[in-house]
This record gives C-alpha cells, sequence and structure tokens, in this order.
DNA sequence: ATTATCAATGTGAGCGTTCACTCATTTATT
DNA sequence: AATAAATGAGTGAACGCTCACATTGATAAT
C-alpha cells in the first residue's frame, strides 16, 4: 500500500461530515472538502464515486447501522419498559460520542430517505415494532402505533435537536432517565384525559 | 394597474413553494419555478430581488407570523394547561390547512434560522414562556424550561412530521386531544420514576 | 369614440461564474 | 521497475441573474 489509502479515506469522510453539517450538503462543493482536508480535487474520486455517493454513504452506513445496534440491545430485554428504556440510553450515547455524525444523520434524511427502501430496519422500524409488541402483551394500552412511535421519537429527538443548537447545555446521557420517564409517561396514556 | 401583478407575485410564491418542498431548496432553479408558474425567468425577478430573498420571504413571513399568531392565542387563557391545549390546537390547525407550507417552515429551518435574530418572537419562545410561567405558578412541577419545551415541541412536530411523510393517515386536528394529554403527561412527571 | 401616451408587467437570449468531474502526469512505496 | 496514490489545470454543463425589448391596460387628449 501505497500513502495510507484507507486513513486519507477517512480523513475526507469526516471532513465532508463537517462541513455537510456546517454550511448544508448543496452549498458545500468538493473544493470546499478537499481543502479542508488538504488533498487534491482528484484525491476525493479515488475514494468516492461522486459527491452524491459520498453523501449517501456517510449517510446510510451510520443510519442503518445504528438501527441494527437498537435491534440487537432491544432483544437483551424482555419488557417494552426495559427495551424502551435501553434504547434511549443508547440514542442519548450516541449522540454524545458524535454529536457532529447525529447532526448529519438529522440533516440529510429529507435528502436522503427517499433512497432508503421500505424493507430496510431504520431506528423507527425498531421502535415501532417494540411498542407493538408491548401493546399485544398489555403492557401498554392499546393505541395507534405509529402515533405512539412518533410521539416517544419526538420527545427524544427534539432534546437532541435542541442539544445540537445549543438550546440545552448539558450531555444528553445526563438528561436520560428524564427522557425515559417521559417516553413512558406518553405511552401509559391512553389519551383520553 | 396591468395584468394583475399581485396574483403572479402569489402563482410564483406558490409554485416555489412546492417546489421548494419537494426538491430541496438548492435543488430547485429558478428555472424549474418559472417553467412550473407558466412565467418567464425575468418575470421572477420582477417581484423577487433574488431566489435567497424568496426563499427568505417566504419562511420569514409565514414562521413569524404563526408566532404572533401564538402569542395572541395563549393571551386569551389563564393557566399553564388551557395555553398550551389551545395552542396545540391551533398548530393542529395549520398543519392540516396547509401542509406544505408546514413542511417548507420545517425544511427551510436549517438553512434560515440564521437569520433569525434572537430578539425575535418564534413559537419556541413563546412555548418556553407560557411553560416558565406555569412552572412559575406552581402549575407543573419546576424543571429546565428549554427541556420542557422542547419535549414538548417533540411531541407535536414530530408527530406532524410522521404526518407530512404519510406514516399517519388521520388529520392532525382529530389527534390534536391526544398530543394535549401526550403533553401534559409529559410537564406534570418531574422525570423521577 | 378614437387615438396617443405611459408606466407597469412580462419576455428570453445571453452573460459571467461556479460547479462536479476527468485525466495526463507526478510522487511515494515496495 | 511496478504499482498504488495523489495532483490540479482543464472541460462542459448548469446556474443565477441581467437587460433591451415587447405587450398590456388605464388614463388623458383630441
Amino acid at each position: 500500500m501505497a500513502r495510507d489509502g484507507n486513513h486519507t479515506k477517512e480523513l475526507i469522510a469526516r471532513t465532508a461530515l463537517h462541513l455537510f453539517v456546517e454550511q448544508g450538503i448543496t452549498e458545500t462543493t468538493i473544493r470546499d472538502i478537499a481543502g479542508a482536508a488538504g488533498v487534491a480535487e482528484g484525491t476525493l474520486y479515488r475514494h468516492f464515486e461522486s459527491k452524491d455517493q459520498l453523501a449517501w454513504e456517510l449517510f446510510s452506513t451510520n443510519y442503518l447501522a445504528f438501527a441494527r445496534e437498537l435491534d440487537r440491545l432491544q432483544e437483551e430485554y424482555d419488557t417494552l419498559q426495559e427495551k424502551l428504556a435501553a434504547m434511549i440510553r443508547q440514542f442519548c450515547a450516541f449522540f454524545d460520542r458524535d454529536p457532529v455524525l447525529f447532526s448529519y444523520l438529522l440533516l440529510a434524511q429529507h435528502a436522503q430517505l427517499k433512497k432508503v427502501t421500505p424493507e430496510m430496519q431504520t431506528a423507527v422500524t425498531v421502535l415501532q415494532k417494540v411498542i407493538a409488541q408491548g401493546m399485544a402483551q398489555g403492557e401498554v394500552p392499546e393505541m395507534e402505533v405509529e402515533l405512539a412511535a412518533a410521539m416517544v421519537l419526538g420527545v427524544v429527538l427534539e432534546v437532541a435537536t435542541f442539544k445540537a443548537y445549543n438550546r440545552i447545555t448539558q450531555d444528553l446521557s445526563q438528561l436520560s432517565e428524564t427522557l425515559v420517564a417521559s417516553c413512558w409517561r406518553v405511552l401509559t396514556g391512553d389519551g383520553t384525559p
């Protein structure tokens, strides 16, 4: 191997990730990425087919890997309450470990989600599955699974978004138990006050 | 007045709104908008300074107007519970009335929020103000206002997002009482299980 | 009633710029 | 010497925007 190509690819990917988050994907040019990474434009095309493919690889790899991680985790527990708590803690840890990556997944969703085929497992489908099981077991009252999933996801995702915008200062992991409790309250209410 | 210019401006604005939501702002060209609206490119510049200004006008007008609407509404009620319920119902009605506009505000946020100065009143600041008052009155337990606002906003916003993606079929207004109940449960829990 | 005038509105070919991407060449490693 | 990696000037296409000109309709003068 000459001039570690893998290191260069990683460097380009990380640099692109940061710039995409700061400026948006379309607003970031190949020259921007190459310049910030300290490589020539041509080098980028030795490691990625195109700018689109770079953006997609950055998205799909991490988006799908996170879904697998969540699914593997939920299998370790028996009740919805435990599964949900574990997933939320994992989510918070993921955010704290790499906030830039999280922001990218959030940002790129609109553009890239069209390329996600229905049979792919995402964080949303895992959450819906777990909630549906919990309802079938009578652990929480019956309601529309999609609605329940949206509300739970909303609690966690919006807090993460606030954190990404520095509207919240604490680490997400410090807030995970509050989030778990709030999500549980949302699920155990049946909607009639 | 010759060849109703106001009508043309509205036509261009609505067309741009739809295309921006479908394809993204940067991905939509002036030619796209002009073509879809059935006018020449030059006509667009007769009514808007630039593409950026068109996107900003579309955003700021509606974003700030909605915040004013919410603030006016909350003033009509005395308790946090009533204020919150009224605001959520208003939010749902707004979405159902013009889902495309809502999607645009959601989509454009990332790009346009930098131009929103801190002293401008937004839906988020109104929500935070109302929640802070409710806590001061002892109506709900004390907790970080930003965190509480994020969770409440998340519940409503994510359900709206699901609806925008057709993951939920009912009108948002049909779900408003469920959302109100869920948000209330989030606020009245103190986070310690 | 007819015509002239004028400002508002609409047009689209063309301009300068920027962009993603290519490729002949150079550099580093084995 | 052979190969993998890196380079950056160059290319064609697409973009936002301009501008000289055409069209329209209201108003005023005849």
